[in-house]
RNA sequence: GCCCGGGUGGACAAAUGGCAAAGUCAGGCGGCCUUAAAAGCCGUUGCCCUUCGGGGCUUGCGGGUUCGAAUCCCGCCCCGGGUACCA
């Protein structure tokens, strides 16, 4: 008798080979059949290091459901790349000297050879990182057109600096006032940057999330982002200097309560209008200090107010008061006007500055009770007899319509989105694409002279500009307007312009013509599933949103909305931390596949908990798992070897009846789990409760009875252990398990004749009898009666009301 | 502060108005296999009471709606995430 032992690596590296060689999940472009198409896509690793756990899970998550969509008939594009470029591997180049691209695509070299082992169905044609030129060129193309639609602009500003990357930032990747990658404190430079106008799609990037299917709490993570506001912008005029100053204001409810005006200390006219006063010093001292700070201490809403007057005053329209103006560092630049209308009665920060300054309070709404500020709604009170007593909802539009009419406002919109900076000072990354010429100003490098290339380059420490302004020969260049000497763009291109367009790429990735051509992507676009972690709940999904709707505007493209439906796939911690090196809590899967082989690690990190859901890694669940597929694949195996292949009864009476309905459940089941809902932890747990009921039957029903239950469990498994799943079918049927449609369950073994009925007495239960599916209610209620424990509950009592749950339950309300 | 999640046996969890705890792990108890051990396998195991028939209790806390609530509503506590002088 042959030993049944489950050996994943022989059967593992079996499977793979024969997916290899017949490039099983490719789909190629010219091949078009009539099945419909499903784009399912897992977000782009940044390859450094070694895969960990993480990855394991994102694309344990995606193979399963790009596997279920084949086996429902879908023509189904799931393809892989790498996103490149990045500051990870060039600070590993200054602190090695290995270079950026070696160590990138040793790394590279590290997911391909992961990806095989795990067995992810992954359409190789279509394979590219983002730093081969390939690639970067058409990176750069989409940046031309940007450019060509006015969408894509430099400009002076005062930006957010890491002065440990000694870089630029995107305000996206600036958390609590410190750098997104390195935890540095960022600090505020006046330079000149590229910017792209993201913020002319606010609106749109707003509005179309209600088309599309992505979880609800990412959704209002980006309205959040966009920080929609609807108020008005009002005038204020300084009558001395004969400026106007306007502002942006959500309550013009509460113009009448306005007694002081503050500017930013970064606006421009601020030292203007200190100029000759009396606090003209003070003021300039101030501006220096609240620049000098940093971000997080300026943020602080704790500190308390500063500021100081500027010796003049501005009229506020609505009743022609001379308010004096303040600089203070409440007052951002960034958003509105730079400018505000304060009205300490009615506004936090302004009730305490104005306490703080000694300045007049004066309530405009009234509220529930005396106490100020009160900033809910209520009556206008105070303000002029136009007004007075309208509730203030009714006031806002009035008073908005009032300015309009005197030409001193208008109702007004604004976001707290900023434009997009894509500059970056740094080395590895995609070049900027245009040339600086003394004669024609900043000209686009030619569309025909793409891609300008990356040059190799042996110091990239950071010296506050990009370490490309060292290469010299490089820099140097000719003007393509012109023919005079001009100088290349030494920055580079923020790593998540590359990531906002390579799933367009996939669908026409070795296109040497075009980034891709119209039709193609037409035809896979949109993606239909695309899986993530949240954490690019912001910065990636909303930027690939952005790029998308730039291109269709410009009929690059035909995709408003790139992602239709999105899955976040939650951590996995050990120890219920976040995994990290310097903790010495990671699990390295390689480590996790080679010891029990990848089909029990894929299926582990899917078991362990709801997916979308954060789950703790223990060593002890794996072996479960392990045990899981290893009784499978065994009873697979000795079935196969020793039963002669049959099928199962027609009119299945008795044990095999118990068999096969269990295996219909299964099939139930796990197709209701996986359709919408992802839940592959309990479709798992149904097909171990499938299997542990083969075991329980086997020596009682039928071979036919007894194939077609493990084969069933066999396929059912395929989605998550592709590999076991594969072979056990194979064993037993000969077939190919992918090539096979996803099964689907014989109603009538769903269903059986008779049912349980549960039988409460005043809603607890007291017994449970088998009872005929067919029963009438009225029997229902009869046997219920009837049931000896029920019975003695009654023990005479009136029973005043009979519930009844056909098929399932019968309560009794007894007094 | 505001906006989202979440809180169920020793652990991960299942159940989204109808049998609370499916499945997995860990520990306990009993058994099979073995000369023996390991491994493996099978059964059993939420808590309390019991005259062994059964009875009572249990989903963060307090109330409510309902014949019936882990699930719906109100108030509170705790944990996680996002976000914040955004006018």
């Amino acid at each position: 008798m042959t030993e049944h032992r489950y050996e994943p690596h022989r059967i593992e590296s079996r499977w793979q080979r024969v997916w290899d060689d017949e490039g099983t999940w490719e789909v190629p472009n010219e091949g078009v059949d009539d099945r419909p198409k499903a784009y399912v896509l897992e977000m782009l690793p940044y390859p450094s290091g070694e895969p960990h756990i993480g990855h394991l899970k994102t694309y344990s998550v995606g193979d399963a459901i790009a596997h279920f969509r084949r086996r429902n008939g879908f023509r189904v594009l799931h393809p892989m790349g790498y996103d490149a470029f990045g500051l990870p591997a060039e600070n590993h180049a200054i602190k090695t000297g290995e270079h950026p691209r070696e160590s990138t695509e040793k790394s590279i070299a590290a997911f391909q050879r992961q990806f095989r082992q795990w067995g992810i169905s992954i359409d190789w044609t279509r394979e590219f990182g983002t730093h081969e030129p390939r690639y970067y060129r058409w990176t750069q193309w989409i940046f031309l057109r940007l450019l060509a639609g006015d969408l894509a602009y430099r400009k002076e500003a005062a930006v957010k600096w890491c002065p440990n990357d000694a870089t630029v930032l995107a305000n996206e990747q600036v958390v609590d006032g410190r750098c997104e990658r390195c935890g540095a404190e960022v600090e505020a430079r006046q330079l000149e940057q590229w910017f792209l106008r993201i913020t002319d799609y606010a609106d749109a990037l707003l509005h179309d999330l209600e088309g599309i299917d992505w979880p609800e709490h990412v959704k209002t993570m980006q309205r959040n982002w966009i920080g929609r506001s609807e108020g008005a912008e009002v005038i204020f005029r300084c009558e001395e200097l004969g400026i106007d100053y306007p502002v942006f204001t959500t309550r013009p409810d509460t113009l009448f309560g306005a007694t002081f005006f503050v500017l930013a200390p970064e606006h421009p006219d601020v030292l203007k209008l200190a100029a000759g006063g009396e606090h003209e010093a003070e003021v300039r001292a101030y501006v220096n200090h609240a620049l000098a700070e940093t971000t997080e201490a300026r943020g602080d809403p704790e500190k308390p107010k500063t500021g100081v007057p500027l010796g003049r005053t501005v009229t506020n329209p609505v009743n022609g008061e001379r308010l004096p103006v303040y600089v203070a560092d409440y007052v951002l630049m960034e958003y509105g006007t730079g400018a505000i209308m304060a009205v300490p009665g009615h506004d936090e920060r302004d009730y305490a500055f104005a306490r703080t300054f000694g300045l007049p309070i004066r309530r405009v709404i009234q509220g529930p009770d005396d106490r100020l500020p009160y900033t809910g709604d209520g009556l206008l009170v105070n303000s002029a007899p136009a007004f007075d007593g309208l509730s203030n909802r009714q006031a806002m539009e009035r008073i908005v319509a009032w300015l309009d009419r005197e030409g001193r406002g208008h109702a007004s919109v604004s976001y707290r989105l900023r434009d997009w900076l894509v500059s970056r000072q740094r080395y590895w990354g995609c070049p900027i694409p245009v040339v600086y010429c003394a004669r024609c100003g900043v000209v686009p490098v030619p569309e025909d002279q793409l891609p300008v290339r990356l040059p190799d380059l042996r110091d990239y420490a950071p010296r506050g500009q990009s370490p490309l302004a060292a290469a010299q020969d490089w820099v140097r260049t000719e003007c393509p307007a012109c023919g005079g000497e001009a100088r290349r763009e030494t920055d580079t291109m923020d790593t998540f312009v590359d990531s906002s367009w390579y799933f367009l790429r996939y669908c026409d990735a070795r296109n040497d013509e075009a980034a891709w051509d119209p039709a193609i992507v037409r035809r896979w676009m949109p993606v239909d599933q695309y899986i993530g972690g949240v954490e690019h709940a912001i910065l990636h999904l909303l930027y690939a949103r952005f790029v998308c709707k730039a291109l269709t505007d410009m009929a690059a493209l035909d995709v408003r909305e790139p992602f239709s439906a999105l899955f976040t796939q939650g951590m996995v911690t050990k120890q219920g931390a976040k995994m990290s090196k310097s903790k010495g809590n990671t699990v390295d899967p390689a480590e996790i596949s080679e010891r029990y082989g990848a089909d029990t690690a894929r299926c582990y990190v899917l078991f362990i908990g709801p997916p979308d859901q954060d789950v703790d890694w223990s060593d002890d669940g794996v072996e479960g798992v392990h045990r899981f597929l290893s009784r499978l694949w065994r009873l697979g195996s000795e079935v196969a070897d020793q039963a002669a292949p049959a099928d199962p009864p027609d009119d299945p009476a008795g044990d095999d009846l118990v068999l096969l309905r269990k295996a219909h459940w299964a099939i139930d089941k796990v197709g209701r789990d996986m359709t919408g809902r992802f839940a592959f932890n309990t479709a798992i747990a149904a097909v171990m409760e499938l299997v542990n009921e083969c075991y329980r039957q086997r020596d009682r029903v039928g071979d036919g009875t007894l194939r077609f239950a493990i084969a069933t469990a066999a396929s059912l498994v395929f989605p998550f252990a592709p590999h076991c799943g594969a072979d056990v079918y194979d064993r037993l049927t000969g077939e190919r398990v992918w090539e096979q449609p996803w099964p689907y369950p014989d109603p009538v073994l769903l269903e059986s004749d008779t049912v349980e009925l549960v039988c409460q007495v005043n809603g607890k239960v007291r017994d449970r009898i088998r009872v005929p599916a067919s029963a009438t209610e009225a029997e229902l209620k009869a046997l219920c009666r009837d049931a000896p424990r029920v019975r003695a509950h009654l023990d005479g009592r009136e029973v005043v009301k009979e519930v009844v749950v056909p098929g399932r339950l019968v309560n009794l309300v007894v007094r």
